[in-house]
DNA sequence: ATATAAAAATCAAACGTTTGCGATAAAATT
DNA sequence: AATTTTATCGCAAACGTTTGATTTTTATAT
């Protein structure tokens, strides 16, 4: 079964190439009653444009890229899910590659994107990215890179984040409302910008109201972190009144510990996440949580995409 | 910044393109010190071949297409997480889109699959699916579908599928060891091939031991389809010693109501899931589950992905 | 009827590769 | 010394589009 071509169809109508794929894109110079016939015999024979003969043609192609260090993960599902419907919506399509939080892996994606010219890229960097020289190349090659979630600290590239330190704040105030006095705030990689600003924004505003607010870190396995480290404030003889989560999975740790010493929410603890609100969810009661959504977020990121592809000039937040 | 070409390679080493190209692929017919020039040049010059070029002279591209109806899913996920590190390693780049659960994105998302020439595709039927002429038209374009989870009747189609009977009777053996007498089991959509073989298992099963067993479905909105279930077979006088939960989704829902009521699991009633195991872990004491892995599934795809186009022919299970 | 303008369609080059075939020169065989 | 191999490399066509420049056809005005 040989794919239709425009050459094909030329030879049937007895026409040019030029003209046929002119008529399909519904040109001025071309006749109504040309349009019709080629319209018809397109429609019959479904013919369906080589997407790639195009895009070498014009050198632009229709598709995005997006690399996450997991595909399988409660944020970024919503995040790829809504940069997805939103490409869609747009004729774009979504290339999604996921880097393990390997940065080798994030370099081969890297390439294939580039080797796919893709229009764009969404990029979470992986945890221990250090060297940003590729995505310096990509710049070079003039492919828009929208950051996410964990972004470089450089400001020479463009990022999209939730509010941050609102975030933080909000969780703060929610905490002082319950008058908590001993809290504990568990925060993700210590490492991560994204982390210092919720962890330094959050600090403050708790300093004046409880200054004993203790700070501890969940790395790469978050969630069997965050357990333990729960388990060690548990233990203790002042026991904390209120534990802050800043992710899904350092939650789902905490919890973990709760139920197993059977701790009672909230009457005995307090606990706040940041979160979507699946999770908090199926616990009962429900557990509290600021609101941040992987959903709009990948909502701006596109906006800022198509803003970034259009003006040609890199924003730089 | 124009990038760099076969050509421009050619020219500034004084060479045919067509001595470079092989001189790349290491062609016997190139001497080594040609060969060694060439990459030096392309290594400094970051040459990096035109995907679509290449697609377009050899008529095969190195992209993979994935349909599902959502990516934010528990199931999903894991299974295009194991799809794309499958594709990763054997030189092919996943394009995912997703149904929203909508015949018309499917349609449209074909669509896109062809028009940039996918060398295969994994589909998900979104569940209102009726007509297979789409996946009939691949099949005539010579692009091999394999389908997964919700999958067509019709054995002229490739599937995959976690053995359904085989983990409905484990999940029945299990819940016959617990000695359960009446036991409420929750399926997903009546509609679906899948949910019927898991049924007809489930119950052929069950059949001599609690032959009171009352089989319910949840439909779309499956979690709070589910919730109002178990609200519905909670309130009777004749409790349900025992629920088992065909989905995550239904799991959850039944877990809110179970908890909203305070029932004491496992000691009142018991729960039993089809799960991977994130969610029924997420609860304390853990609920029991029967392993289905979506990322099992997604290795499983891959290959027989593999044998597809190596064979040419469609194997129809 | 003739010149002119407008409309409709065609030509041909280009995008970056791959690859069968032919060309050249050096090496090996008679 | 003449011929055949062998080792290197180049030519040119093809993949399916798009698009500026041209040509042909038709309609309008003189």
């Amino acid at each position: 079964m040989t794919n239709t071509t425009l050459k094909l169809l030329a030879q049937q109508l007895q026409l040019s190439i030029s003209t046929v794929s002119r008529a399909l894109k519904d040109h001025p110079d071309i006749s109504a009653s040309t349009k019709a016939k080629v319209n018809a015999l397109a429609q019959s024979l479904d013919y369906e444009p080589n997407a790639y003969a195009i895009q070498l043609r014009t050198q632009s192609s229709k598709i995005l890229g997006v690399i996450v260090p997991a595909i399988s993960n409660l944020f970024y599902d919503s995040f790829i899910a809504a940069v997805e419907e939103e490409s869609r919506n747009n004729g774009y399509a979504v290339m999604i590659l996921q880097s393990s939080h390997n940065p080798e892996n994030e370099l081969s994606n890297l390439k294939i994107f580039r080797q796919n010219r893709v229009s764009g890229v969404f990029a979470c960097l992986s945890s221990s990215t250090e060297n940003l020289e590729v995505y310096q190349k990509m710049n070079e090659r003039e492919i828009p890179v929208v950051f996410f979630d964990i972004v470089p600290k450089d400001n020479r590239f463009t990022k999209v984040r939730m509010a941050d330190e609102r975030c933080a704040i909000m969780a703060a105030e929610n905490i002082i409302k319950r008058n908590a006095k001993k809290v504990l705030a568990i925060f993700g990689d210590e490492g991560l910008s994204i982390t210092q600003k919720r962890k330094s924004a959050f600090q403050k505003f708790m300093q004046d109201f409880a200054p004993k607010t203790h700070c501890a870190f969940a790395h790469a396995a978050s969630t069997k972190e965050a357990e333990d480290i729960m388990k060690k404030f548990a233990d203790k003889k002042q026991k904390v009144d209120t534990v802050f989560c800043m992710t899904d999975e350092i939650l789902i740790g905490v919890m973990r510990t709760i139920q197993e010493l059977q701790i009672k929410v909230p009457t005995e603890i307090g606990v706040i996440g940041i979160s979507n609100g699946f999770i908090p969810n199926l616990y009962y009661p429900h557990i509290s949580y600021v609101e941040t959504s992987g959903h709009e977020l990948g909502k701006l990121a596109f906006v800022q995409m198509m803003a970034n592809m259009k003006g040609g000039k890199t924003l730089t937040e």
